[in-house]
DNA sequence: CAGGATCCGGCAAGATACTG
DNA sequence: CAGTATCTTGCCGGATCCTG
């Protein structure tokens, strides 16, 4: 029976890929995600740093990513609160894919070259 | 002044990551890409294999993929008509970020651990 | 300073019917 | 068989105001 081992979706929530981009994906995860790669920031740092993204889409984007376990949410009981986020390790292990994604788009989208080996 | 070099978002779009996720992410992408890895497929057999998707939508991201040069169309002139999809290159030099994405789903998410080569 | 609560609008996705 | 046309709906993201 020569089956291919296709799989079928009947919803796209199977999809192992899928996913993962539900995890990572989204308008402004990624660029939250790509900036706390570089180290812990502050709400109101993150918030000066993509100015177009509104306060209450920052807060919730960071509660997803607190709920999936991605990032850590640390808050000093101090006055003026101060809370800071970072990467879980969880987080640390999308390095090398966030990192693929970036050159991805710099070498087929941007549309830099690099090595135009291809052909 | 030690600045850390943090560049500023004013719009997602501007995030390498956004950029990529915009060509593979979305809804239905993943799987249909996820397919495509595996083989050329015909129009009918992706609406077959993925029965939650409605033909609408299946058509209209088969051509945005193929704006974006992922995938390439190849039309039939026979009757009945035959249409076959397939990746292009630039769709194929996806293949080890959507084999990432899998690994890292079935690792982080489905909650499974297969290789852990890594490390 | 770091958010929560609300209300709203747009676009993507869904269902169904029709066509070359 | 491989789509398009049309209508509806649901969710995401945005703006504004309010709170510990």
């Amino acid at each position: 029976m020569e089956e291919k081992n296709i799989e079928k979706y009947h919803g796209a929530d199977e999809c192992p890929i899928t996913a993962t981009i539900d995890v990572i994906g989204g308008k402004w995860k990624p660029p939250i995600l790509w900036l706390l790669l570089k180290g812990p920031m502050r709400f109101g740092e993150l918030h000066k740093t993509i100015p177009g993204m509104a306060l209450k889409v920052l807060s919730r984007t960071l509660k997803e990513l607190e709920t999936d376990g991605i990032i850590i949410r640390k808050a000093y009981p101090e006055i003026p609160p101060r809370v800071e986020y970072s990467l879980s390790p969880k987080g640390e292990s999308l390095r090398q894919i966030m990192t693929l994604l970036s050159d991805w788009s710099r070498e087929h989208i941007m549309g830099e070259v690099m090595t135009e080996h291809s052909k």
